[in-house]
DNA sequence: ACGACCGTTGCAGGCAACGCAACACACCCG
DNA sequence: CGGGTGTGTTGCGTTGCCTGCAACGGTCGT
């Protein structure tokens, strides 16, 4: 829409795989350099990028705080928060909560397992749409269209023998999601983690957010995961409930 | 520089604080309804703002990926990470890990407290400069001109009776800290909370990243804290060491 | 049913952003 | 020491992108 501003979106993820210079970025957005140099200087003036000493460009600060900012702001999260410190605390295992916008479901908060082995992950970070037990859950709300549509649309990598095949399989495991009311992922995603997860609903029933908690088989076996439903499910239940009785926080 | 791009810039820290519509943005920027919809249509095909079922605008999952994405690449931290672990495992307190960019000092890493409370910061935060045992400890390396320059150019919020006053204060405040190689926050954020810090050198023998502990009062009095000033310098000492032997990780 | 409000769509003019080319600078190698 | 190659930077003319306007089509309330 927006030729100049669609360029200077374009640098961005090329500067997250790493710092580059003036060159590279003008090569790669295919524009001159004298293009690249001005784009570079508004997002610097921004504080969108980072000028290192040795004249490459990063990303800069400014980034992080937006993120940070708008994380925070995040109204779900800020009634979940102690909900999900709850739940780890009583199982003692990783616990995420996870948020769907357009074709990503991502981490918004994370509750840290109290054992050693701890599962990897990162808030911010995007899920992987076709095995996680929260993207799942988020998922198998959609309208029908929107889901098949997505369903289509999306990559299926086989991250282990167990992740999700094709479209059919997985449009298959979606439709048993939403009738059961929760969701596993089985080893789906990395062969020695297992996770159960649970929906949050909104004032009007739709699924507004996703929880799971996750555990290495060698420390809980799919079998002992699968017997804390009935807790994870309460915890859920309870942050739809908080969450849609009071609906403050709405912008002036 | 750019106009166009200063101004889709500059609606991403409106959305931060909460979502808006179309008009709210348009009178914000300044600009005709008309243009602001087609800021707002590339930065959403571009992943950096997401439409509401609503029809209001909120950042988007893109920022969050491509945040997390460029906190992982920096290098410093990933060495660090394991330092910090054995710190907080040895302190228990809370560790933060710091970087200066611009005029502002982030955290870029963080390992929590193991007691019940904790201290209120997050991952990607920009640092309160003027009180910051992290903040003090990187600016204090910065050569003189540009010190002075930066001291007289931020603010000076009291956040506490305790907070650095001005320009005047925070400069020798920094020689101090320069001097004796460590820095100190004694409620000076805020009254309960005090922080202790050392410096992490690159190879140049510059200051590069920042580290800290963290505890409130009622868990640790000032004094105690102090008693663990060995143990944060060795750790900084150690992590300084790490980066310095490995330089690898750098853009092919 | 009506009005008020918000988001959306062509259109035409003007200026902002583009590419070009020349410059400044550091570095390497003969 | 000097030419050559690779950076990043600046000034300038032109074009085409972006802008603001005004009119249209929704969806609420009342």
């Amino acid at each position: 829409m927006s030729q100049s501003v669609e360029r200077a979106l374009g640098i961005l993820p090329l500067l997250a795989k790493g710092p580059a210079g003036l060159g590279d970025v003008a090569d790669e957005l295919g524009v001159h350099k004298s293009t690249a140099l001005r784009l570079l200087r508004t997002l610097n003036e921004g504080g969108f990028v980072y000028r290192c000493p040795d004249g490459r460009y990063r990303l800069g600060a400014r980034l992080f705080a937006l993120a940070a900012e708008a994380i925070e702001n995040l109204d779900v999260r800020e009634v979940a928060r102690p909900h999900l410190a709850e739940l780890n605390h009583a199982t003692g295992h990783t616990v995420h909560l996870a948020l769907h916008q357009d074709d990503e479901v991502v981490y918004v908060d994370k509750v840290d397992s109290r054992y050693p082995v701890r599962m990897y992950s990162r808030i911010g970070r995007p899920v992987p749409l076709t095995v996680a037990a929260v993207a799942k859950l988020l998922l198998a709300d959609l309208p029908e269209g929107e889901r098949r549509a997505l369903a289509h649309r999306i990559e299926y990598p086989r991250y282990t023998a167990r992740s999700t095949p094709d479209a059919e399989a997985f449009l298959r495991e979606l439709d048993l999601v939403r009738e059961q009311g929760w969701a596993t992922d089985l080893g789906g995603h990395e062969e020695s983690i297992n996770c159960l997860g649970a929906p949050v609903r909104g004032p009007g029933g739709r699924v507004v957010a996703a929880l799971s908690v996750s555990a290495p088989r060698v420390v809980v076996p799919a079998e002992g995961l699968l017997e804390l439903l009935p807790q994870v499910l309460r915890t859920a239940g309870a942050i739809s409930q908080d969450y849609s009785g009071v609906q403050e926080k709405e912008t002036a």
